[in-house]
RNA sequence: GUGGCCAUAGCUCAACAGUAGAGCACUAGCCUGUGGCGCUAGUGACACGGGGGCAGCACCCGUUGGCCACCCCA
């Protein structure tokens, strides 16, 4: 007996299709450029801010509300998908990105995180940890769908969960989470909620749904018709017309909850009332994953016209009591919600909302010379360790294209380190905006900038200073039309026209 | 997954069945240690594969990718 043999079955490894793949016969012509996968992505630097925006107000809410940070693997064992996510959702049966390793397993690309989340509840232990356990994460997310604006095989979700804990509070705390993460960066939204009941109350719901939709079976779409065996309750989701008319005779949930499921989903209504929360009921919202119970609701943006992408969601998430104990934990009652990134910036970019601006430096340090090349390399670091934001292209011979690197950097700064300096021990101190130099000491050059930055009248040293996430509408950088009051002019700069003052 | 539209330089766009052009960007020079403006020059593309045709970027087919609607959702 070896221990180390799993139990499971193996599937033989596809050797021959990999071997083929990465020894593939010769082709005729240039080798093709590779292009990204369908659906998936690069994210460019011209991106930074948004992303930065997205993602750090994201990390604030989840800061200011309690929410500490987890990440869970990308791959993850297809079955935690099929028993968390559900078998017969559209997700699980036919988006997932599934394929078995080189030992065997049979793995998938995560679709979702929820699941993941709460697998390693239960494989941490955290059911011992003061209760709830709130968590944030961010990541990417992968299905495999036909792609479009705003939907995509690679995509990106920022997502919070409280796990273990019941109380309707939780579920309006979530759904507040959202608005106000949406209010911060400035997108306008609505929130639309429904509570699906639990398996007490949904089960009965489900019989007389079926039992509604038989009678009319004859004019369902064919979708539909496969539907009211699998999974009725999407019958109430879909858009073909004939169905749409369907819809007013048929049972709604909100009606056919069990006392407890009632209960709750009034006190959700009430904190949401109670903090002014902009959200609508939708009786007809329908999640397409199995583990949603009780609270469902989904963040879709508020439009001029209400075009169909209108119906594109931005976030959602709900109650999701039974996952834990599905995937093997305790029984946890939790809750959560996610938020799509992509989509967010789409629509901070449609919206043009101002975003805070990505990392900048204010100092650039030019260096002219071999030996100004060798100081240059300690005398930049001894600058970045005094926490001032200065930026360096060692690389770069001419001063000229150093300058024009400054310039086009938008630096207020820039050092200059050449032959006569390093004999003097000095450097060049130039004021890009006001086009004015001064040399000083290089030792005093680290306070001096600092001063200048105005680094000192902040906290301590900021080894980063990455732009915080402060959201809500702040509009660019402000200008500072500070005047000259530097002594030295330098007058060999053709500083042309005095026009161009601030 | 179904149907439709599209694909020319890094970006935004032209052109013609007879062998690709502009603006911006990029590189260099005018300016031998100093940016923004200007001038000059240069680099750089017909997504891939096949078909008919004297000849194709243009027409036809396929592949790949993007977009739109459906589906679904983030």
């Amino acid at each position: 007996m070896t221990p180390m043999t799993p139990k499971k079955k193996k599937i033989p490894p596809p050797k021959e299709k990999l071997s083929a793949i990465i020894a593939p016969k010769k082709t005729k012509g240039p080798a093709p450029t590779p292009q990204t996968p369908r659906g998936m992505k690069d994210l460019l630097p011209t991106e930074e801010k948004f992303w930065r925006q997205a993602n750090d107000s994201a990390i604030s809410i989840a800061r200011a509300y309690g929410y500490e940070w987890i990440e869970t693997p990308i791959i993850e064992e297809t079955q935690l998908f099929v028993r968390g996510v559900g078998k017969q959702t559209d997700i699980v049966e036919k988006e997932m990105f599934s394929f078995v390793d080189q030992g065997g397993e049979a793995l998938s690309l995560r679709p979702e995180a929820t699941a993941a989340v709460s697998r390693a509840y239960t494989s941490h232990g955290m059911v011992n940890l003061p209760q709830p356990v709130k968590l944030w994460y961010s990541g990417p997310m992968f299905r495999h769908e036909r792609p479009q604006a705003g939907r995509l095989r690679q995509f990106h979700q920022f997502g919070f969960e409280i796990l273990g804990e019941g109380k309707p509070i939780a579920d309006a705390e979530l759904v507040l989470m959202a608005v106000r993460y949406f209010g911060d960066l400035g997108v306008p939204v609505t929130v639309e909620l429904n509570s699906i009941g639990d398996h007490f109350c949904r089960e009965p719901y489900k019989e007389k749904l079926i039992a509604y939709y038989r009678g009319v079976r004859s004019k369902l779409c064919e979708n539909c018709k496969t539907r009211l065996s699998r999974s009725p309750m999407r019958l109430l989701d879909c858009k073909e017309p004939e169905c749409v008319t369907l819809r007013p005779g048929a049972p709604q949930i909100v009606d056919h909850l069990c006392e407890d499921c009632r209960n709750h989903f009034m006190k959700v209504v009430d904190y949401l009332d109670e903090a002014d929360a902009p959200y609508s009921l939708n009786p007809h919202l329908v999640r397409g994953l199995d583990y949603y119970t009780r609270t469902v609701f989904e963040v879709l943006p508020k439009t001029e016209e209400e075009t169909a992408r209108a119906h594109s969601a931005l976030a959602s998430g709900g109650r999701y009591d039974g996952l834990v104990e599905l995937l093997g934990g305790r029984p946890t009652p939790a809750a959560g919600f996610s938020i799509g990134l992509e989509r967010v910036i789409n629509r901070i970019k449609e919206l043009g909302l101002p975003v805070a601006g990505a990392w900048q430096p204010a100092v650039y340090f030019a260096q002219l010379g071999e030996p100004a090349k060798r100081k240059a390399l300690v005398l930049f670091e001894i600058l970045r360790k005094a926490g001032i934001p200065v930026t360096v292209s060692f690389t770069k011979d001419a001063l000229k294209q150093q300058m024009e690197i400054a310039n086009r950097l938008g630096v207020r700064y820039t050092v200059i380190l050449g032959q006569k300096e390093i004999l003097d021990g000095t450097v060049i101190l130039r004021d890009m905006e006001a086009g004015i130099q001064e040399i000083v000491d290089e030792k005093k050059l680290a306070a001096d900038l600092r001063k200048k930055l105005g680094l000192d009248t902040q906290k301590l040293s900021l080894p980063t200073p990455v732009v915080s996430a402060a959201p809500p509408p702040k509009p660019f950088e402000e200008e500072e039309p500070e005047e000259a009051k530097v002594t030295e002019e330098v007058p060999e700069v053709p500083n042309v026209k005095p026009e161009e003052g601030v």
